[in-house]
RNA sequence: GGGCCACUAGCUCAUCAGGUAGAGCAUCUCCCUUUUAAGGAGGUUGUGCCAGGUUCGAGUCCUGGGUGGCCUACCA
């Protein structure tokens, strides 16, 4: 087994031999068995009807005593003796087969009892019919079998940790009806988010995922190495710069829904790799993009909600009245009564101290008053609420704001007291956006390493001039968290990031030594 | 990052006065021709996360490490 190689041979011999339980040998000898009569593992399966299909079409299948041929799982053998109840499971559901002895003859009714394990798959053939129990089940008068499994299935009753169903994603989506469900709910969900943005006249795009440089986000990236061309390369932890090069070059709407990564801290809400949606429209400002924002978000609330309202833990939002727009500032100052714009940062410090705000060496003046905005305003956010007009030393790529000094053109969109999406009136001024990365550098060079690096590639191409443009970005994994209603990241990622079981011990040779 | 808790059979969990481990499901044998957490009788299954230490004796106590969960802080 490849992945023991590197792990010498203990004294107590731990061998290939240590990982054949003694169920799974159970099951190589039943499978040995069972290979000299069928075809283990056939190429492919002709269904009639799938078990939501059999469901609707009953009455009609029944009257006509009509054949069906149904594929599936075997999730459980119940046996009486000569006959055999097996519940057998596809994407949709469970539908129950009914084996007798008397139907099937000896040999064939010995593989379904002896050889033929829950787990593995099978297909049946025969007609439908009613238990006296009432149980909508095929009377199986031939079946194929699908496929071996020399595993057996964790156990039928109890949930399985969260551990197990993240690690064993395929396992949980076996046992767990519900997780299932999940699962489609969010293809779906991303399916009608393309469909808008297609009505809308937006073109998806795809950018690269490795860069020479990152940008478009606050954040630590992951490093990696070209070989061919030995140089570094970053994973990207925003779409927005080469999304802005495309409204450079005079495509119109554009969007992206893809990966990003950001190399910080794990848990409930945060994994490494997380998918974003961002979208960039030409001659459009924020106000725009709001109203694209709130189309969209109102639409899968009527989709996806009920009635336009979602539930979300012991919160309900309507997403059927317009959203709230506050400013950034008013809400502050309704908070804490009185204009912080109009306090010096001493006394700015002070408030924010009172109010139990954390306030590190380095902080600036708006990074007081986001801290400020996160304790006191953003938790009382449970309806989809847009703030909008932020300061501007957050935001290095937003344009300033076109009445306020000190601000800029920006919104955030707040919903169940957690941020959703968040969107510029884009900057396009190649000397102020060069000013603004000059800025970052600095923070940079004081330590600050989450700031944004100088992309000089990046300037040249707004040089060449880059419309107006509004632009919003959005988290899809936070967004089927509210549609879903789960507090839990790992909920909605099919394969959330998890460390390893087992660490090899002997990839350093002086080990343990920390 | 900080705090608290957990890790025992393939799965879900008991054993908590330190005396070399149990249940249900799964699995095996037998009985049962409409069961559905089927039922009945009997059997198999464990380096008790890893490494040290205390002890006559450790799953149980101590130390270190690993993984996970919850709370807490930060980035989406």
């Amino acid at each position: 087994m490849a992945n023991q190689d590197n792990r010498p041979a203990e004294a107590g011999g731990t061998g290939d031999q240590e990982s054949v339980h003694h169920l799974i040998e159970t099951r190589l000898a039943k499978m040995s068995e069972l290979g000299e009569q069928v075809e283990l593992y056939p190429y492919a399966y002709d269904r009639t009807h799938t078990s939501t299909e059999m469901r609707a079409q009953e009455e009609a299948l029944t009257a006509a005593e009509q054949k069906v041929r149904f594929p599936g799982r075997i999730m459980a053998k119940r046996g009486t003796g000569k006959t055999l109840f097996v519940p057998i499971q596809d994407e949709w559901g469970m539908i129950q087969a009914y084996f007798r002895k008397d139907d099937l003859g000896e040999e064939k009714f010995r593989l379904i009892q002896k050889l033929i394990d829950i787990g593995d798959w099978i297909g049946v053939e025969g007609t439908l019919f009613r238990t006296r129990t009432d149980e909508l089940s095929i009377k199986v008068e031939n079946f194929t079998f699908l496929a071996k499994a020399i595993r057996p299935l964790p156990e039928k009753f109890h949930d399985m940790s969260l551990e197990n169903r993240s690690r064993q994603r395929h396992l949980d989506l076996a046992m767990n009806t519900d997780s299932r469900e999940r699962f489609k709910l969010r293809s779906e969900i991303i399916t009608d988010i393309r469909s808008f943005f297609a009505e809308e006249g937006f073109l998806e795009v795809e950018t690269p995922v490795l860069q020479p440089l990152y940008g478009g986000a606050t954040a630590r990236p992951f490093t990696t190495h070209h070989n061919a061309l030995d140089m570094t390369l970053y994973m990207r932890i925003a779409d927005e710069l080469y999304l802005k090069r495309l409204i450079i070059g005079g495509l119109e709407k554009v969007y992206e829904i893809a990966k990003d990564f950001r190399n910080e801290g794990m848990d409930r809400t945060h994994n490494p790799e997380f998918t974003m949606l961002e979208c960039y429209a030409a001659y459009w400002d924020y106000h725009g993009m709001m109203d694209l924002t709130e189309r969209m978000l109102r639409r899968l609330a009527l989709r996806f909600g009920q009635d336009g309202k979602l539930t979300y833990g012991d919160l309900e939002m309507d997403f059927n009245l317009p959203f709230a727009r506050v400013r950034f500032m008013d809400a502050l100052a309704d908070k804490t009564g009185q204009d912080l714009m109009a306090l010096d940062t001493d006394a700015l410090t002070r408030l924010a101290k009172g109010h139990g705000v954390v306030i590190k060496k380095g902080m600036g003046r708006d990074k007081i008053l986001d801290e400020l905005f996160s304790e006191l305003v953003e938790p009382e956010l449970v309806q989809p609420t847009f703030v909008m007009d932020h300061p501007k030393e957050l935001s290095p790529l937003a344009k300033a704001h076109r009445e306020t000094d000190g601000l800029v053109e920006r919104f955030e969109l707040f919903i169940a007291g957690f941020e959703v999406a968040n969107s510029f009136s884009e900057l396009n001024d190649p000397r102020e956006q060069r000013r603004r990365f000059e800025d970052q550098k600095t923070l940079m060079e004081a330590g600050d390493d989450e700031a944004q690096p100088i992309d000089e590639a990046f300037l040249e191409a707004m040089e060449q001039g880059m419309p107006p443009t509004g632009g919003m970005g959005l988290g899809i994994d936070r967004l089927i968290m509210l549609l879903v209603d789960t507090n839990n990241i790992r909920d909605v990622l099919l394969f959330p990031h998890t460390r390893p079981e087992r660490i090899d011990r002997n990839d350093h040779p002086e080990g343990g030594t920390t």
